[in-house]
DNA sequence: TGAAATTCATAACCTTTGATTATCACCTGA
DNA sequence: TCAGGTGATAATCAAAGGTTATGAATTTCA
């Protein structure tokens, strides 16, 4: 990289004035600074770019080539300039890692309240379990991730958004024939029933069997589920019961015919849904931003289910 | 313009390496100079461009934006590299002019003759007659052109390239109506013949009246055809007699019906074709290399006409 | 024809920018 | 706890880029 940004201008200059004193003015320098500068650029090119007259500078067909590739390297150098000019303004590229059992539900709500406030963010979204999310995270591949807490992970900065409450879903006979009074259903109930979940490594899994106080080797659990979609579905039919975030209930109830929920007594159980990035990451204000908005989305989405 | 190409060199560095000292060494600078560099450019742009770990260095959400606009302008800046390294090697844009009795019937064997030698030139024709071409001569709108000579314009260095004779054109009932002796015929022998011209503006038209002795203003002299194809045209089917040059007659003599061609008793009447450029276009290799070209197609089409 | 005006190039000098070496501050891992 | 790794800062020097003054060449005009 022979040249630099102001030979290039210089040469944009003489090429549109023809004269190398009015290119000094318009480029607010002295003409010999110019004369040097075009100088030093027809060296490094390796020949002359202008041919001189006394009243006239006119472009040799090198200069011309030459211009055409200048005016490329100006171009993108505008095209910076502007951007670091407008960048305040929130233009921001963003990668955001979100666990497969709050993505549905969640994202469509989000992304409409992105665009709909002041917050111009680009997203791009990254849907993977807490494991890979955090390893993710760490080398840097996502900013920020939305997740079940606590994340497990290390130099994490965990910001809580709202509670995801459990609620128990089955088909109705299954349902009845748990208990008499539903408004006195125990989690603790669960300990001998048979639970659909889904495939191990999803941290839903784990909630739940701790939820229910059961392991994964108990001969009640049946773990092989890919998405809380194929898990209503499975339960409405008479499959076994499972544990169904309030994010996800009102969707899945709607979805799938036959699916019924009921409500644990207090305390219910419940994750909490967060927003983590890493503790290095400082001085970000889209990330205060981005979980004002996903926590008032997700604490919609769940009010809308207890109605 | 607040960025230098060797800030966002540097920048494509630390973002590849992941490390202020690796990258350092790759730009062969040192760490220190690298990491002040990297500081003026994050406070040019307005904001942290890396997140920096104790043992990574991350992109911020900015960063990667910012990078990928650097990418451009080092894409382009290297474009311009790359070309000021090849162009002794013959990329060359040309802009030459020439006169529309001659481009017809030359550039065919002209551009022929640039693509097969080492002559890589990429050459844009502009036709106009001579009075404009000199004018966009001047004005560096063409570098070269190919006329007549002399060419009359002011600070012009000419390049006589081939002779170009004259040969009588007409239907065989006017040639025959003419002369008893076609070996004897000489251009003064037409003062009283009806010539067709092509319309005013076009040397060849002066040079016409000028070899037959006579005048604009003479009632014999039709001047109105807008080419040589077509005045063929007019000649062959008996609308008069006309001057065609060697380098047009053997082509328009084979696409007219009818059309028969005398040459005149020596001396012949002729043209000098020429290249002219202006006199202060200096060190231009590229000029005697296509004088050269289109002296030899020059010369072959004329002796194809010849035989 | 000669003088004046125009215009780019060159020289001397000064300021700014970018590089180096040395060192400091902080973090991580054994 | 200590050694090693790593980016930031300071002092110094070299290189780059700017200014003013002037020279050389060409053109224009009286």
């Amino acid at each position: 990289m022979n040249f630099t940004f102001r030979q290039l201008q210089y040469f944009r200059a003489v090429a549109d004035q023809r004269n190398f004193g009015r290119a000094a003015q318009v480029c607010h320098v002295s003409q010999p600074a110019l004369s040097v500068q075009i100088k030093a650029l027809e060296e490094s090119i390796g020949g002359p770019l202008f041919e001189r007259q006394a009243r006239d500078i006119l472009l040799t067909p090198l200069g011309r080539d030459v211009l055409d590739h200048a005016d490329q390297v100006l171009k993108a150098a505008e095209q910076l300039d502007r951007f670091a000019s407008d960048h305040s303004g929130g233009q921001r590229s963003l990668s955001i890692g979100i666990i497969p059992t709050v993505a549905p539900y969640l994202l469509p709500g989000v992304l409409a309240g992105l665009r709909a406030g002041d917050v111009s963010l680009r997203v791009q979204i990254r849907e993977a379990r807490t494991k890979q999310l955090l390893s993710m995270l760490h080398v840097g591949e996502i900013d920020a991730a939305v997740l079940a807490l606590p994340s497990g992970g290390t130099s994490i900065h965990e910001e809580p958004l709202f509670e995801d409450h459990f609620l128990l879903a089955g088909s109705q006979t299954r349902l009845d024939r748990l208990t008499a009074d539903p408004d006195a259903l125990r989690p603790v109930d669960l300990r001998a029933a048979h639970l659909m979940l889904l495939e191990d490594g999803h941290c839903l899994t784990d909630q739940a069997l701790e939820v229910c106080g059961q392991n994964r080797t108990s001969g009640q659990i049946n773990m092989g589920a890919s998405s809380l979609a194929t898990l209503s579905r499975l339960v409405a039919e008479g499959f076994g019961l499972t544990l169904m975030p309030e994010l996800a209930a009102r969707a899945e109830r709607d979805a799938v015919p036959g699916l019924c929920l009921l409500r644990f007594g207090e305390p219910q159980p419940s994750r909490t849904i967060g927003l983590v990035r890493r503790t290095s990451t400082e001085g970000a204000g889209w990330f205060d931003r981005l979980a004002e908005v996903i926590r008032e989305v997700g604490a919609r989405v769940v009010s809308q289910t207890r109605t």
